[in-house]
DNA sequence: TGGCTATGATTGACGCGTCAATGAAATGAG
DNA sequence: CTCATTTCATTGACGCGTCAATCATAGCCA
């Protein structure tokens, strides 16, 4: 109730405050050490990085299990470079495989191996577990609503031309 | 009050619902995307890391400008030998130097340079208008106070022993 | 004292991420 | 068709972070 501030608007306000410099303080500390944590939980349950669990994930949810590599790159922004190197190191483990792409010969196509899949198969129910252990047992449904808000806020804030397409699919 | 979740409890509750994951997966990539671009404008406006600004802090704030290397490694929850490596690069670029310790054959004594001291300075300016209008800018109050609330939860969740040291400032 | 263990700090190896450079193929203008 | 430009992907160099190993000294106890 009561203040003066917009939420959305391209609005310069008055000086940031301690507690707000102290919240962000927080708020970085504290997903640092969740990331931390559930990376290496994930690392001792499956072997695989967090980066390797992203790979696995959007690959796995892709058509056919494959996907052109910058599609991949845009899928989980992630520079081209940090994808390729990133990608070599997965095939050097056999989680990945990499095929001259059909239809432009620059590119490159890259798929999930049979024991990627299986690895990222693996991975999934203990590391939801661990999300779910150490991030959702910690708040009320009332908090989630509040950090949805919150977070929507900040991306809003961050990419002032696509705000709020409502729930729209494929198209950009 | 209503739902039926207690926070701060060691409680095993329902099923992870699918939205508590997306909002988790929003709050990893927002974060992300916030220091990937605060680190750039701090590298770009200072030529320094997040890393180096977080050792150059500290140290700034430290009696005489000088602390253990031990020290430093708890003030800042970092591994030893991370800081090791960390100092090293610092200590190659001038912005700290390292001492024996008099107390102790075994420790090392880390300070601030007259160079290190100039660029933290230099850097904390825009770095802090960076956080302002990249972060602080997109909340209202409201909307601080509640992540405020839900930072404590997780951290309270995360370190069950130590919950609930009051507000008071400077001791511990 | 001698010897065991613990601690402070560093090092090397290796995976990771960014930046700038490279090469190769697609695309488009003339 | 030819040349310039853009796009796809990779590479090398280098800074960064973790893990395990190392080394010296401190602290302890018999």
């Amino acid at each position: 109730m009561s203040g003066g501030e917009r939420p959305g608007g391209a609005v310069a306000r008055r000086r940031m405050t301690s507690a707000e410099l102290s919240i962000w303080r927080s708020l970085v500390d504290t997903t640092t050490e969740l990331r931390r944590l559930l990376g290496a939980q994930l690392s001792q349950d499956s072997n695989l990085s967090p980066a390797d669990y992203q790979v696995l994930l959007a690959l796995s949810e892709a058509e056919g299990r494959r996907m052109r590599s910058s599609v991949l790159a845009a899928t989980i922004d992630w520079e081209r470079s940090r994808l390729s190197h990133h990608l070599a190191r997965m095939e050097r483990r056999g989680l990945i495989r990499r095929d001259d792409c059909a239809t432009d010969n620059r590119g490159a196509e890259v798929f999930l191996t049979d024991e990627g899949t299986d690895a990222f198969r693996g991975a999934t129910l203990p590391h939801t577990r661990a999300i779910k252990r150490h991030f959702a047992d910690a708040l009320t449904s009332e908090q989630f609503d509040a950090l949805d808000g919150i977070l929507r806020s900040l991306r809003d804030h961050l990419h002032p031309e696509q705000v709020e397409a409502p729930k729209r699919e494929g198209r950009r």
